[in-house]
RNA sequence: GAGACCAUAGCUCAGCUGGAUAGAGCAUCAGUUUGCGGAACUGAGGGUCGGAGGUUCGAAUCCUCUUGGUCUCACCA
């Protein structure tokens, strides 16, 4: 709603300037708090015609003709500022818009295929703190864009035959399986071992060595040991992922590239830029004019393929499905994925928009899987939900069990979500146990509840015949302050998803989330709502409630986040 | 050693392409209608935006230097 709005006060300011036979400019809007939109176009325009902003300010408002503009209210001059108002009509529309659109409300803007990948972990053990960063951020970016309008299929690539799975594989045929536990986690315990017998017998390497080799020449019965631990562990990483709400739409395997001739195809693309050269038997290539130093080593000496070759293959692949292509990558990434995106450009092919995320450590150190030096994240969630049934436990003491776990299960899941996807992702973190066992009062637990109380409240109505959704509401009652809060926040959903979309900058709808759970609470606190006498503000009073269950739903829905009836 | 990213209130973080008195939450302190879910609401205190220069009418935001942290610099992924 907000978009259009936005909309209207362009085509107005674009109008007015040239209207006054000023060349059009940058309009430089941004939300303000002293208007809902401002525009400091006068700056811009005195800079250039070295006029006073404030004189022009004021011309600009004197000739703006606002009452085309039904969504636009009043229109100021505050200096050399132009504040923007919306009309009383913006706050009303909202409100039929959402009864009337219901959860597609605030979205449908965009249009186009996008592929995403995230997570993408090697399949040599479980999920860690630090993957589910990834997972989280991945998952919230797939929910934002396709709630914008877009198709997004995400995937899971699946390292099959890197150097990580010949170890794994390796392993499974030394070192003893635990099929009690787990299998991802499992398959971390002998791969540990396996790194440590390396470690402490490096000869055997070469047992590594001519894994791959074999692997890359299509040995099947190497092939089929490589594939079996890929699927042990990552039959463990979907389970962790769907308890997180979270799922690929499709897993496609390294090793599908070079089976396919697409890797050997890319490498003569890449001989043929006449960049290349051997070097002590590998084929490298000069990136300098990129800015790196260092050249990419494309192929092995003894003819095996790299990741990042398989990796251009795939990108090769995903670029001619797709008009944007993503990837999360964690910050180890960013060398790798900037010579990625240089290759590609050299070869002529479309780049992925890339989303780095810096790491989650351990207040002793990094995580390593290799080391087993980890949180997986099952523990993480194992202890979250735990905390979580405390705390139903201590509210809802009647309730019965199932209801506890189910809440307590939404309410984990929900603060873990929240907690990562708050944070913007170029910021490293250090894991603590207590600040993650540590139910913050305004992240998901506080939003949750303001819908599971909003949903209570119409159910309340329902059964007492005050209220359903067929009522008619009278919008032009809903004057007092918290109630235009509480619609504007609403309407302000789509520009949210907009701005994450565009800048897949996921943190932006947390807060703004947490800021409509927020205003609804004032409202309701500030306004009776059941106990007046008026039917008919009472029931207008019941469809702004509803209005915002909805928004508040669309809002949790988008962040992965479940929202309880009742909790 | 080189490069990239980060540094804002006691703690965790927002702050969009430089622009109107630097914002939230947590924590602390003080309060709340016999009124609808108190996992709620109101208010207060708390900041040399790591440091030093520079560009600009204007800098938390841009440039340079500097300090501290994270990540990277493999024929690993």
């Amino acid at each position: 709603m907000y978009l259009d709005f936005r909309k209207q006060v362009e085509t107005l300011l674009n109008e007015t300037i040239s209207h006054l036979g000023i060349e059009t400019i940058d309009l430089d809007l941004e939300p303000s708090k002293h208007a809902d939109l401002a525009s400091k176009v006068a700056f811009r325009i005195a800079s250039r015609e070295k006029k006073d902003p404030k004189e022009l300010a004021g011309a600009i408002v004197k000739a703006a003709n606002v009452k085309k503009f039904p969504l636009i209210g009043k229109m100021s001059a505050m200096g050399p500022y132009i504040n923007i108002n919306t009309s009383r009509n913006y706050i009303e529309e909202t409100i039929s818009r959402i009864r009337s659109e219901g959860t597609s409300f605030g979205g449908g803007f965009c249009e186009g295929q996008i592929l995403l990948e995230h997570t993408s972990a090697n399949p040599n053990g479980p999920l860690h703190v630090g993957h589910i960063r990834n997972s989280v951020i991945g998952d919230t970016l797939v929910r934002i864009l396709r709630k914008a309008g877009y198709n997004v299929e995400t995937h899971y690539y699946v390292n099959d035959m890197g150097r990580q799975i010949a170890i794994v594989s390796w392993a499974l045929s030394h070192f003893e399986f635990d099929t009690s536990k787990k299998s991802d986690h499992s398959i971390a315990d002998v791969y540990i071992e396996a790194n440590a017998k390396l470690g402490e017998e490096p000869e055997k390497v070469m047992e590594i060595d001519k894994l791959m080799q074999l692997v890359e020449k299509g040995d099947e019965a190497t092939i089929k040991s490589f594939s079996e631990a890929v699927l042990l562990a990552l039959d463990g990483i979907k389970e962790t992922l769907s308890r997180m709400n979270i799922r690929h739409d499709s897993f496609p395997y390294e090793s599908t590239f070079v089976r396919s001739g697409a890797v050997t195809r890319i490498i003569e693309e890449i001989k043929a830029t006449g960049r290349t050269k051997v070097d002590n038997g590998a084929l490298v290539l000069d990136l300098e004019d990129y800015g790196f130093d260092k050249e990419l080593v494309v192929q092995r000496s003894d003819g095996t393929s790299l990741y990042i070759t398989r990796d251009l293959a795939y990108h090769e692949w995903k670029g001619e499905r797709a008009d944007r292509v993503i990837n999360i990558l964690g910050a180890d990434h960013k060398l790798i994925s900037g010579q990625l995106k240089a290759t590609l450009d050299l070869l002529g092919k479309p780049e992925p928009e890339v989303v780095i995320f810096e790491f989650v450590s351990l207040p002793e150190g990094s995580m390593s899987t290799r080391r087993g030096k980890f949180i997986s994240a099952d523990e993480l969630l194992d202890q979250v939900e735990e905390q979580a049934f405390v705390e139903v436990d201590m509210r809802r003491p009647e309730m019965p069990e199932d209801f506890k776990q189910k809440v307590a299960h939404m309410v984990g899941i929900g603060a873990v979500r929240y907690d990562v996807i708050r944070v913007s992702p170029e910021k490293s973190t250090v894991f603590n146990w207590k600040e993650a066992l540590d139910f913050e009062k305004q992240g998901a637990p506080f939003i949750q509840y303001s819908h599971a109380r909003a949903c209570s409240i119409l159910n309340k109505a329902q059964e007492e015949g005050i209220y359903n959704e067929t009522f008619d509401m009278e919008p032009s009652l809903l004057v007092e302050d918290t109630e235009v809060e509480l619609i504007k926040k609403m309407a302000a959903f789509d520009s949210i998803i907009e701005e994450c979309a565009r800048e897949l900058k996921p943190h932006t709808l947390a807060i703004y989330a947490r800021e409509l759970a927020e205003a609804f609470n004032q409202f309701y606190r500030f306004v009776p709502v059941i106990n007046i006498d008026d039917d008919k503000l009472k029931a207008t009073r019941l469809g702004l409630v509803d209005c915002a269950r909805i928004v508040l739903a669309i809002s949790l829905d988008t962040l992965g986040i479940d929202a309880p009836k009742s909790m």
